[in-house]
DNA sequence: CTGTGCTACAAGACTTTGATGGAT
DNA sequence: TATCCATCTTTGTCTTGTAGCACA
């Protein structure tokens, strides 16, 4: 039987090279992690399905389930093509063959209900009847006859696995959001679309005070004139497609979001370009020009952070029941959008964008090239949300799909996604170093052989109809067509105060909307988790403008450490080119500000934002200054809008909620040692329980876990909590009770908060005294811990050192050892007194050099008994050879070393023993200035260990030469 | 269908001050 | 004989986070 891991690796693609494959390589070893053979967990549930049902229907979201059933569908395979023969139905009866004693399964479900079941090798009820090794196995078992579903838990590795993952989908995600945000920078295109403008959308860039109200007949242009398509058959790069669908005024709502992004940033630089006098009047006025500020706003629809995350999003839902299963809402034109909050997401709207996009293209259009089977699907309601998983119209793709079988909905989506990813990483790095002015934008495609396989994997999957660039956006997992993935912000000084970015939908012409967002994408069956505005190469993390309910995403989230680590540099390119863009001079050029930024990633650039001076000067040349300041201005002031946005968060309604919400607690959720303190302010109400902010809740530490942070318990400070220790310390302690009469203050656990201490005093040392504690030792949890006064050696042996000059010291105990389910104290060093520590510390030193010179002495004393044994045996080899070897037939020369090694072998057990008599034997001799003992004994007989080679000459030589070392 | 609350499970935190026997 | 040092063994309970499930 082959094992899941072999599986897993034949659907890896073998052409080499390109960057794509190599990532896809990679990211395709991390996709073979789950194939691994589980741990008890897995186990367990094997258990539990041998002794419940085979033919029960697992749940689809099982990693396990589906490598089985990949395993099995293969095995079905062979075995049709063997001529075994299957059942009609092939729900309740399943054959298997017995081939050479393995048992081999044959599957005969249909795809779809396949899809769901499972089954298992095992000890079954069975009946077996042997036919010419043929075995078939019936099961009486009906597929209802078991409920339950057995209960997998993810494993850490699972968890390890799926934050891999997760991370590594984020940062592809993050390189296509830079991607597009650069191909929307691209002069040719913002040139093409401003000529496509009519005139009096062109006064936008002249408006002081930018409002979201302003933008609407622009969007609304943008709407009419642009079309949102659902697919595209051709494959090209992000850039030549966002020129093709300029072109052809229709692309994917990904291209008609980008698209919109660009004009934005055109009209910002016409305003620019046109009336530089102008720009020197605002800076004057310090009212800057800066109404036209861009991100390129996207959801990171990324992989799961939790194992099988997915599943439950994935496919769990009609398509049709989402009030935006379309990719082309802009089809049709929104008859009411307001810049108010509450109107442009109205039923009417909604219904409008629905309707038309069931008579607009996806769904006909996709479903059409179906072959039957997924019509079927369709129908019954399911593919439609996602159509094309299986289809496959090219040999190569059913040839594919075979060999690795077919997998979870969720993983191939997964997949893809990823795919696609790695793909516009690539892209970037070869379209934009190839073509980066555009020019020759028309010849980007065939500039990219990289994307050859991507392209034709992608081809397979889709029947050749979706889009490369189309993918992250719509196409995967299309039953989410129609959330809203991309958009721009447009900062808006005329907004608010201080001017604020407001968010501009343009395809689906919905501008300042953000706080509908949430519920959309939620109505789309997706999860906001991340929420990312590109700009000048850069990115920023805005979720929290358009996330309400922080709190449920939080968990869904990677990291925070990593991701701020990540997104820190991004940030700072965001950052500058936000706010730096429009101070530039006339030749302003978005793609020399990418270079730059891209070159110098340090914060020194004086061009783009200058230094951090904040001088109020009049002066055009000063501009950077003050850029720099308004920089520092707009990022704070949404650093800070989106901190408001966090403190800000209104409560939530179920109590489960509280248990983790970094704002606000309820007493019931409070762990062990948690404790309400100050209790109050009560923010409100849940269920009856009320409702504090978070930082009333303190935690709670014994007076020792206080005193390793170096911090003691008042004095006449009572416990704030008492509990009962564990078990096991209980028994012990109720034991110890029992000798004392029975008092309980053993038995519980004093609990302090942090109020209740100060630093820790310990007392100081006195005449050079180290004071100890009662089992006399420091315990050194850190420096605060130590004895004021006193230091810590860490030195091994220099206890002795101490001992040996009669100085006061203390062992220090730096931790625990936690063996054989016990803890061992662990010693490390010792604390002395400070005045000692030199002294110490020299005799250490002077310690330590004459245990080097005894070490060496030693060495030497080795070398030479061993020298002394081994010219020994050459003497009375040689005494023997003169005295005996006329009479006895001359050895030769190949006799010598069996012989040696002959007597090695016998004497190997008696060597060391005899060599370090030896040794005692020299030493007594030297003192005496006594010969050594071979001298005097010719026929004593030295043996060789066995790492010693015999070889007379050259250890002569050898002897000679090393004669000087060891003197 | 969704939210809520209960339950059960997995994983990790926490526990916390040798004994013995061989080598030197 | 004293001292040093490696080896012994692989706990068990509690807490916390979370998935599943029943129910409103």
């Amino acid at each position: 039987m082959r094992s899941r891991k072999e599986t897993a690796r034949e659907k890896k693609p073998s052409p080499p090279g390109a960057l794509a494959e190599k990532s896809r390589e990679s990211v395709g070893k991390l996709l073979t992690r789950p194939n691994k053979p589980r741990s008890r967990g897995t186990k367990k549930e094997d258990n539990n399905l041998q002794q419940n049902d085979l033919s029960c229907k697992l749940e689809s979201g099982s990693k396990v389930n589906d490598i089985q059933y990949a395993d099995s569908r293969m095995k079905s395979v062979t075995l049709e093509a063997e001529g075994c023969s299957t059942d009609a139905t092939g729900n309740t009866v399943r054959e298997y063959q017995v081939d050479g004693g393995s048992l081999r399964g044959s599957l005969s479900d249909s795809r779809e209900e396949m899809n769901d079941s499972d089954w298992e090798d095992g000890s079954i009820p069975i009946s077996c009847s042997t036919d010419n090794e043929q075995v078939t196995i019936e099961f009486d078992e009906t597929p209802d006859s078991v409920k339950r579903k057995p209960v997998r838990r993810p494993t850490a590795e699972d968890k390890e696995l799926a934050e891999i993952v997760h991370k590594v989908h984020l940062l592809c995600l993050l390189g296509r959001g830079r991607l597009i945000d650069r191909a929307c920078d691209d002069p040719l295109i913002q040139a093409a679309l401003l000529s496509l403008l009519p005139k009096h959308l062109l006064n936008i860039s002249n408006i002081a005070k930018l409002t979201a109200r302003d933008l609407r007949p622009l969007i609304l242009w943008f709407q009419d004139y642009f079309h949102v398509r659902s697919s595209t058959s051709e494959k090209r790069s992000f850039h030549s497609a966002l020129a093709h669908a300029l072109e052809t005024r229709e692309g994917t709502s990904e291209e008609i979001a980008a698209l919109s992004v660009a004009l934005f940033r055109a009209l910002s630089l016409t305003a620019r370009v046109f009336s530089s006098a102008f720009v020197t009047s605002v800076v004057t006025s310090l009212g800057l020009k800066d109404n036209l500020i861009l991100k390129f706003v996207s959801i990171l629809d990324v992989a799961s952070l939790k194992p099988d995350g997915d599943k439950s999003a994935s496919f769990s839902q009609d398509a049709s029941s989402s009030i935006f299963h379309t990719s082309t809402p802009m089809v049709a034109r929104i008859i009411e959008v307001s810049s108010s909050p509450g109107k442009s997401f109205s039923p009417n709207v909604k219904d409008n964008i629905c309707e038309t996009s069931r008579a607009g293209s996806f769904r006909s259009s996709e479903t059409e090239n179906k072959d039957t089977s997924v019509a079927n699907e369709s129908d019954n309601g399911q593919s439609c949300s996602f159509p094309f998983v299986f289809k496959q119209d090219s040999s190569e793709g059913c040839s594919t799909q075979k060999s690795q079988g077919p997998k979870r909905k969720g993983d191939i989506e997964f997949e893809l996604q990823m795919e696609m990813a790695i793909a516009a990483t690539a892209a970037r790095m070869t379209t934009f170093a190839d073509s980066k002015m555009g020019s020759n934008m028309g010849h980007a495609h065939s500039n990219l052989p990289s994307f050859s396989s991507p392209f034709k994997r992608m081809k397979d999957f889709f029947g050749g109809v979706h889009s490369f660039s189309h993918g992250i956006s719509t196409a995967i997992g299309s039953r989410r067509v129609g959330s809203p993935l991309y958009w721009a912000e447009v900062y808006c000084s005329g907004e608010n105060l201080s001017g604020k970015w407001v968010h501009v939908d343009a395809v689906d012409a919905i501008i300042d909307e953000e706080e509908k967002v949430e519920a959309v994408v939620a109505a789309c069956r997706k999860t906001l988790r991340y929420v990312v505005a590109f700009a000048g190469n850069g990115a920023k993390d805005v979720t929290r403008r358009y996330c309400m309910k922080w709190y449920k995403i939080a968990s869904k989230r990677v990291d925070s450490i990593w991701w701020d680590s990540v997104m820190a540099p991004l940030r700072e390119m965001e950052s500058r080119a936000t706010s730096g863009m429009f101070l530039l001079e006339n030749d302003y050029n978005p793609n020399r500000i990418s270079e730059n930024l891209n070159a110098e990633s340090f914060p020194d650039n004086a061009t783009l934002h200058g230094s951090s001076g904040v001088e109020a000067s009049k002066d055009c040349s000063v501009k950077t200054d003050m850029g720099s300041s308004l920089t520092a201005s707009r990022s704070s002031l949404e650093d800070m809008e989106l901190e408001t946005r966090a403190l800000t968060e209104p409560l939530p309604t179920n109590q489960q909620a509280y248990r983790t919400h970094p704002l606000y607690a309820i007493e019931k959720w409070l762990t062990k040692y948690q404790i309400l303190h100050p209790k109050g302010p009560i923010l409100g109400f849940c269920s009856g329980h009320a409702v504090y902010p978070r930082t009333c809740v303190q935690t709670l530490k014994t007076k020792e876990r206080w005193l390793r942070e170096g911090l003691q318990v008042k004095a006449n400070e009572l416990p704030v909590k008492e509990m009962k220790r564990s078990g096991k310390l209980h028994k012990v302690k109720s034991v110890e009770d029992d000798e004392y009469a029975g008092d309980n203050s053993e038995g519980t656990l004093k609990l302090y908060g942090k109020w209740q201490l100060e630093p820790l005093q310990l007392p100081h040392a006195v005449n050079g005294i180290v004071p100890k504690n009662e089992r006399g030792q420091v315990d050194v949890w850190s420096e605060k811990c130590l004895p004021p006064g006193t230091v810590h050696l860490r030195l091994p042996r220099v206890f002795s050192v101490a001992k040996r000059l009669e100085i006061d010291y203390a062992p220090a105990m730096v931790g625990f050892e936690y063996k054989n389910g016990q803890s061992y104290p662990v010693f490390e060093g010792i604390v002395v007194c400070a005045e000692f520590k030199d002294v110490i510390l020299e005799a250490y030193r002077e310690e330590q050099e004459k245990r080097e010179a005894e070490d060496k002495k030693r060495n030497e004393m080795q070398a030479i008994s061993r020298w002394y044994q081994l010219l020994s045996s050459v003497v009375t080899r040689q005494r023997l050879k003169n005295r005996y070897g006329k009479s006895l037939p001359s050895h030769t020369s190949t006799d010598e070393p069996t012989t040696v090694n002959k007597s090695m072998q016998v004497s190997g057990s008696r060597d060391n023993k005899q060599s370090r008599e030896l040794q005692q034997e020299n030493k007594r001799r030297k003192k005496s200035n006594d010969p050594p003992a071979e001298l005097e004994e010719e026929h004593k007989h030295v043996f060789f260990t066995e790492d010693q080679s015999f070889d007379e000459e050259s250890l002569s030589q050898e002897f000679a030469a090393s004669s000087s070392w060891v003197d």
